[in-house]
DNA sequence: GGGGTTGGTTGGTTTTTCCAACTGACCGGA
DNA sequence: TCCGGTCAGTTGGAAAAACCAACCAACCCC
């Protein structure tokens, strides 16, 4: 889903609250075919809807869905890594409605602690995956 | 970063601890020269390193930079969306050494609300942005 | 000395992306 | 009524990226 080019892009825009074809490709600078592409896909992952907001001639707005608005921690969460990493000074803020820049932070529902490096083990489902040589974690 | 195809499969290898050429191509299933061209991306963004394991031949192995680690809870949180939405049952779950099964939720911190929708309101840095329609907010 | 492992590279095909131009249905102003 | 602009796409051809199978060098173990 988010591997695709620009679908990360096109759901960052929805997030800001574009939500018109013109405004995401201006945006994103996406070409306008690959956008089409992605927003179908988007729709038929049910992660946004097309909404008409327009009779004659039909124009469309893309809104989030449910699934959609759950996504909304991700894009925070690599804004975040970005704004740390990649550039020099974050270009968006998030205000939060307690009032302060909104920073966010993961933790563990049930212990609450803050996610740190060397706090998580994996376990697999099912057992043919490691078996199979398919994901050999014990051989790196 | 993340948009090219496979970065991410990439590192979640890595997280997983699939560490090696070999491994990280049999388990994400990229092709072995884009899996070259991504590993060389991925080190020159100092997302991680190439640590030399044996002499002659030399081989290495892909470990994650401190910046790298900090992309783990952006992994993390997709993941859950993943499980949640894409799959019918989570084919993996990370073990918190608080002894729980991990889920992982993303709050305030500042305020320590869990963030949902609707809590927050986006500001930009350069007011050009927004005045040159480069990123009209409001006209959609 | 034969087979297996490891970390790639190479060459050629297929798939995507990119880009500029075009469309059709409107709207507002002169 | 004509002209320009907005909006949501579609189209065709060129460029870039991905895909795939084969190959390679330098080991290892038996």
């Amino acid at each position: 889903m988010v591997g695709e080019k620009y679908s990360l892009l096109v759901l960052r825009e929805i997030f800001f609250g574009v939500r018109r074809f013109d405004g995401i490709a201006r945006n994103t600078g996406a070409p306008r075919d690959v956008l089409t592409a992605r927003l179908r896909h988007l729709v038929d992952a049910e992660v946004i809807t097309k909404v008409q907001y327009h009779e004659r001639p039909p124009r469309f707005e893309y809104h989030l869905t449910d699934a959609g608005q759950e996504l909304r921690p991700v894009l925070l969460l690599l804004t975040q890594w970005g704004d740390r990493h990649l550039v020099d000074r974050p270009p968006v803020v998030w205000e939060h409605h307690c009032g302060t820049d909104l920073e966010p932070v993961v933790s563990c529902r049930d212990c609450g602690e803050e996610i740190g490096p060397g706090q998580l083990t994996p376990r697999f489902a099912s057992p043919e995956w490691t078996a199979a040589g398919h994901l050999d974690v014990a051989g790196s």
